[in-house]
DNA sequence: GCCGTTTTCGGCCCGACTGTTTTCAGTCG
């Protein structure tokens, strides 16, 4: 059985773990964690890389990173990985991620207090034990009770989606910017990089006179506790138990402090290294001319970009995934926005699991400008949205007709379908059927923790069907506490490449599937891509910009996105389907 | 362990906060 990427992954930040707490140096520690994390966002197999020798284009896998993973692809295990967990108890690096304890203390805990796990570390905290250690006092380990609880909270809630965050953010970031002395304000870290999943919700204020703005967020009505404030900072933990970072900048320094708390930390490191090899040192205060010690204010992220000499880096490609390059050579991507978009090919009615009517979504789609839509209800297997059988799939076309007529040309209505593979890999409707449709979406919704091979078998023979235009939310994940299918995404890119198929960005936030590096993988192979709503009600059309903004973290141009396609084109492209 | 128009060795971002110190190590983002 091979190794996923997943779990390579998992092991390099377990090494990383291990090493830190043997007390190995930083840099070496950091080359597995970022190795990990390069791998994570990889979106081809390391087995197929392995066996084209490409293992080594992954940025940090170097030679010696890159035998290890060869050992793990054939032999299923690593030996140092081994040789480490015989050296350090496993359960050790799990307390190494509670907050308030690094190696060091992790270390000591073992080595003088024989704590080896979360457990046993939470018992002895309780029992005052922790107290006792040199260094160590009651606030400290009141401090680190508090980082298991935090701990544990994640592990049974999940990451926050972003499209629980962001909604949040904003309506507190709108709620800070009516006091007078805020000058300016963002939503900052992960959420503002549009992240499928955040952790805390981080907003900057820009003013000169900061007490007010702190104050008036610790007073409002969903924020239920302050945890820690300061002069120019605070925290507070809201009723949903989400925690807000709340960071008040004078606005001198703004443009310094945005692309900092902006991140990613990776992002930041690589483009200080840049500052640096200008003489300028660069943190969240500002610029600082090496030689001279003079600082350099910045109030705009564009001065902070034109200082290292490059153009504007959109927030949602800082992820050092080759922006700096692309940058500094002037190719950075004309990102996609939401005024380049006129189409929505996948939704909902009540023919099916949807709430509103084929009028009313027609009608709901035009108010939102939009110029041709299909409505895609389910298929015959999926009972429980009410999937429609061949006959009433007739008669919902009919229905369409009459909608689409009776629209008189302000909003294109047309007739498509999001059709079951069902578990077996055949698909719902014959192709006698799928060829008097205009559009034909194919998904997976059951079946999807069976074997990578055979998932990935389904998958494959929809694309290979030349009535099917779209594979709809193609990975299946359900964010934040549904994994992908195990799919051959290199398998699927093929295929997908080789009969002309569309692969779809879900737009609805507990999708977001593709994820943006399979969607930037799917650009540069030349598979168009769709983003669709898959609307069962009228709001979720305005669920839009997360698709967006997925796309935009992807590297994807208007061109690619049949959406952003006239109509005409749009046709054209359908017609050569099969149909 | 990675990486390279100041390359194959010697670097590897930067500052703030915390608690327990007696001048700073550890941790965090």
């Amino acid at each position: 059985m091979t190794l996923s990427n997943r779990e390579i992954a998992n092991i390099f930040d377990s090494v990383a773990d291990m090493l830190e707490l043997k007390g190995e140096i930083v840099h070496r520690v950091l080359s597995y964690r970022h190795a990990a994390d390069a791998i994570r966002e990889t979106p081809r197999s390391l087995s197929a890389m392995a066996e084209v020798g490409e293992l080594k284009t992954i940025p940090s896998i170097g030679k010696t990173l890159e035998e290890k993973i060869q050992e793990m692809l054939a032999t299923g295990t690593l030996q140092m990985y081994e040789n480490l967990k015989a050296e350090i108890p496993p359960g050790l690096t799990e307390i190494l991620h509670v907050s308030g304890v690094g190696p060091k203390r992790a270390l000591r805990l073992w080595k003088e207090l024989g704590i080896a796990d979360l457990g046993q570390l939470k018992e002895a905290a309780e029992a005052g034990k922790l107290r006792a250690m040199s260094g160590m006092g009651a606030k400290t380990e009141q401090r680190i009770l508090e980082g298991i609880e935090q701990l544990e909270k994640l592990k049974t809630e999940g990451r926050t989606p972003l499209g629980v965050a962001l909604p949040i953010a904003q309506s507190l970031l709108d709620l800070l910017m009516e006091m007078p002395q805020a000058v300016n304000g963002s939503v900052a870290g992960s959420l503002r990089r549009a992240r499928p999943t955040i952790g805390d919700i981080d907003l900057l204020v820009a003013s000169d006179d900061p007490q007010p703005i702190i104050e008036r967020l610790g007073s409002l009505a969903n924020v239920a506790r302050v945890l820690w404030t300061g002069p120019e900072k605070t925290s507070v933990e809201l009723l949903n138990g989400k925690q807000v970072d709340l960071l008040i900048i004078p606005p001198d320094r703004w443009g310094a402090a945005l692309h900092h708390f902006t991140g990613s930390q990776a992002h930041n490191i690589h483009f200080r290294e840049l500052a640096l090899e200008k003489g300028l040192s660069l943190s969240e205060r500002g610029f600082k001319r090496v030689d001279t010690g003079e600082e350099v204010l910045v109030a705009t992220e564009e001065e902070v970009f034109a200082l290292v000499g490059m153009p504007y880096i959109p927030p949602e490609i800082r992820e050092d995934w080759g922006e700096i390059e692309a940058a500094l050579e002037n190719r950075l991507p004309d990102l996609i926005t939401l005024d380049d978009m006129h189409a929505d090919l996948h939704m909902h009615t009540t023919w099916s699991d949807g709430t509103l009517s084929i009028r009313e979504m027609a009608n709901a789609a035009l108010a939102r400008g939009r110029k041709f839509i299909v409505i895609t209800d389910h298929s015959r297997s999926l009972g429980i949205t009410n999937g429609l059988s061949i006959e009433r799939l007739l008669a919902h076309q009919q229905e369409i007709r009459q909608v689409d007529r009776e629209m008189g040309g302000k909003i294109r209505v047309f007739h498509g379908t999001e059709m079951e593979i069902t578990a077996d890999g055949t698909l719902d409707y014959p192709d006698e059927v799928l060829e008097k449709l205009d559009f034909v979406i194919a998904s997976l919704h059951t079946g999807l923790r069976q074997p990578r091979e055979q998932v990935t078998m389904r998958i494959l023979n929809a694309i290979n069907n030349p009535h099917v235009d779209l594979i709809g939310h193609p990975r299946g994940q359900l964010i934040p506490n549904r994994e992908p299918a195990d799919l051959d995404m290199d398998a699927v890119f093929q295929a997908a490449k080789a009969s002309g198929i569309a692969l779809e960005i879900n737009a609805n936030p507990h999708r977001l599937d593709l994820e943006a590096q399979y969607a930037r993988r799917a650009v540069e192979m030349g598979i168009p891509l769709s983003i669709n709503t898959d609307a069962h009600r009228a709001g979720e059309m305005d669920l839009l910009h997360y698709g967006i903004l997925t796309a935009r973290r992807g590297w994807v141009e208007p061109a690619s996105v049949i959406n952003t396609w006239s109509l005409e084109r749009f046709l054209e492209w359908a017609q050569k389907r099969g149909r």
